[in-house]
DNA sequence: TTAGGGTTAG
């Protein structure tokens, strides 16, 4: 016999279609058309389906059409090609087309997974609650779609209806609503307990979907050895994904030789492994190794491209530092990636540039936007807030209230903090008796801004009508008025309770102890310093840095280690003899009052930012504009802002350090008693 | 024969 005369029986098809691509599927349909086998229900319903799987879709809708005895399947599997090629319209015509009878349980889960899939939940649980019977998948289909949708509450509501009308769940179930879980883990922990219970009271066998959920629950609770009991049991059932999970929860945690270890043991890195660990480190401080581990992810990945994940932690990395050449590189690199943003994407961007001083940038990319969110009005408004802009935060917030968006207690910060930078008390106070239910921060912002404006005795009054327990961000401003303005007893009342809650925060001592020291009473000072050596309080080590041509320069007081060491002391001293002759008095130090200042610097040594300072002195040309420092605040002596850095015309540079922001031009800080 | 499936990064 020869092999061409070999023919294959017609039931053999449907399994040959079924496991092929598309290149060999319209193969098989060429041989079923020669064959005459095309009549044949399997044989026609499998061709329909690989048509409607891999496209085209209306081929598999000509074979619909020129059937004249179809059955559910076919109208199941036409429904299912045009969900799946986005034509929602021709999937509900078909489906509308069917007679009442002759749909199934597969036909209406089909439709609820189409609608689902296209977050129209409404949609989606009106055919779910009008399905004649209900199959375990099509409980999932409407689990999952609020899952994906973000909406980890109404996924448990229905789990719960599921369970309660004695539904059985299957390892899919039990994914959709641990994962759920997991999002819910910070604001409800009792839910998560529940459903723990729940799945130990069913004797079930979980796969490595279901474990690998369960860890990723565990970690986001905060039982970090838990999770990785079941990491260490999966043994060789793990993939990258519960790599993933593992690496990010101890990058999570801020525990990152752990993290780094796993990361570099895994088998096979992909994108999510590399942004576990960027974001981990952005998100616990450490925006040097977050971009540090990006240029590595650029360089040496060539699977693992950034997407718009890493691109928001290094942005809010660049942000953080305030270093905003690297921010321009990152969002070349972003260019250069063809990386689209979302919404989430561009407010990363707004909170990188006004971070980074840039609020005109900020601006731009925020009147850019198709579509705002809360976030995206948040964010501007608290960079206007940073950088002095009152009015316009203001007219922002009147802004997004006729974009529909309602303020929120973090938009109201925000509006507060640009009211009380700008020192608009009278628009301030309206803004913040606008608000329902202040909250124990609003207070604080208030507080703030009296305090500011120097009307102490208004904000102790304020602090006595609250109605809850003020905090320390309360007596933090109030320690922080009394300083400005030199109000001994208010200091004093404000440290006294600072003391009680924190006291090892080193601020409230060195504040306390500059106000003592305006009023010249040392004997106060020598007394607060003793009480911080006798507290064993630490004073932290704050280091300055300066971002000079895409490298970070880091200083720490009496730094003598950067290359350029020596300039940047005989720059120093030129500074001050400059100062000296100007008639500039220098520092207001209060580590020993009987020393001078030279002697004083001897024994503290000289601070970080002035090192720092001096470096990117050193090292600015003419006109260009250089960065220093972490915390971008408005120097609450001089009130410097970025619009002062415009006008001048010289070298501008602009310095952060201490939450204090100075302009210098040629040495010179606009805050005159800083050197 | 036809439906889903699903875990990790912001």
């Amino acid at each position: 016999m020869q092999y061409n005369d070999i023919k294959p029986d017609a039931s053999l098809y449907p399994i040959l279609i079924k496991c092929a691509g598309k290149a060999c599927g319209m193969l098989f349909h060429s041989h079923v058309l020669k064959l005459g086998y095309v009549p044949d229900h399997y044989v026609r319903n499998a061709i329909m389906g690989m048509y409607a799987k891999y496209g085209p879709v209306h081929l598999a809708r000509k074979l619909f059409d020129e059937m004249c005895d179809r059955n559910v399947a076919d109208w199941n599997v036409i429904i299912s090609g045009y969900w799946k090629w986005g034509s929602e319209e021709e999937a509900n015509k078909i489906f509308h087309m069917m007679g009442k009878s002759q749909r199934n349980v597969i036909t209406w889960t089909t439709m609820v997974t189409g609608y689902a899939k296209s977050r129209n939940l409404k949609t989606a649980r009106m055919y779910f609650d009008n399905m004649p019977e209900r199959s375990v998948v099509s409980w999932n289909a409407m689990l999952s779609g609020y899952a994906q949708s973000g909406e980890p509450q109404e996924t448990i509501r229905l789990f719960n209806h599921m369970l309660n009308s004695g539904n059985e769940p299957d390892q899919t179930t039990w994914v959709i609503v641990i994962s759920s879980c997991s999002s819910l883990a910070d604001d409800d922990p009792s839910v998560v307990d529940s459903i723990l219970r729940e799945l130990e009271k069913v004797n079930f066998q979980s796969n490595y979907f279901v474990k690998t959920a369960l860890l990723d629950l565990q970690a986001k609770c905060g039982n970090l050895e838990a999770a990785r009991k079941i990491f260490d049991q999966l043994g060789v059932c793990k993939n990258s994904v519960t790599w993933n999970a593992m690496i990010s929860a101890y990058a999570r945690a801020g525990d990152f030789s752990v993290a780094r270890d796993l990361f570099n043991k895994m088998p096979e890195r992909n994108t999510v492994s590399w942004n576990s660990m960027i974001s981990g480190y952005a998100q616990n401080g450490e925006s040097l190794m977050a971009i540090k581990l990006f240029k590595e992810m650029i360089s040496s990945s060539k699977d693992s491209k950034p997407n718009e994940v890493t691109m928001v932690s290094v942005f809010s990395a660049c942000g953080h530092l305030g270093a905003l050449d690297l921010g321009n590189w990152a969002v070349s690199t972003l260019n250069e990636n063809h990386i689209k943003l979302s919404i989430s994407g561009y407010n990363s961007l707004i909170f990188m540039y006004s971070r980074c001083g840039s609020i005109e940038d900020a601006t731009i990319i925020f009147q850019e936007m198709e579509t705002r969110d809360l976030v995206s009005y948040n964010t501007l408004i608290s960079g206007l807030a940073a950088h002095g802009h009152g009015k316009e935060g203001i007219k922002l917030m009147s802004k997004m209230k006729e974009d529909g968006i309602e303020p929120d207690r973090i938009t109201y910060i925000g509006v507060l903090t640009a009211c009380s930078h700008a020192g608009l008390l009278e628009e301030g106070q309206k803004v913040f008796q606008s608000i329902e239910v202040p909250d124990v921060d609003h207070y604080a912002c208030m507080i703030d801004m009296l305090g500011r404006a120097g009307k102490l005795e208004e904000a102790m009054k304020l602090i006595r009508s609250m109605p809850m327990e003020p905090h320390e961000g309360i007596y933090g401003s109030l320690l922080n008025a009394a300083c400005i303005h030199k109000r001994v007893e208010l200091g004093e009342l404000a440290a006294a309770k600072l003391f009680k809650v924190e006291p090892h925060n080193s601020g409230n001592y060195v504040l306390l102890s500059n106000i003592y020291a305006s009023a010249g009473r040392w004997k106060d000072v020598d007394k607060v310093w003793d009480t911080m050596r006798k507290q064993e309080v630490q004073k932290t080590t704050a280091w300055s840095w300066v971002e000079h041509k895409g490298e970070i320069h880091k200083f720490v007081v009496g730094d003598r280690s950067h290359e350029r060491s020596d300039d940047i002391y005989k720059l120093l001293a030129n500074v001050k003899v400059k100062l000296r002759r100007e008639g500039y008095v220098v520092d207001k130090s209060c580590v020993r009052r009987d020393v001078e200042e030279e002697e004083k610097e001897e024994m503290v040594g000289i601070h970080s930012e002035k090192l720092a300072i001096c470096f990117a002195l050193l090292v600015s040309d003419i006109g260009s504009v250089i960065r220093v420092g972490k915390n971008l605040r408005i120097c609450p002596d001089c009130h410097a802002s970025i619009k002062m850095i415009s006008k001048l015309e010289r070298r501008k540079i602009i310095v952060r350090d201490n939450n204090r922001f100075h302009c210098f031009s040629d040495g010179l800080c606009s805050c005159k008693d800083y050197w």
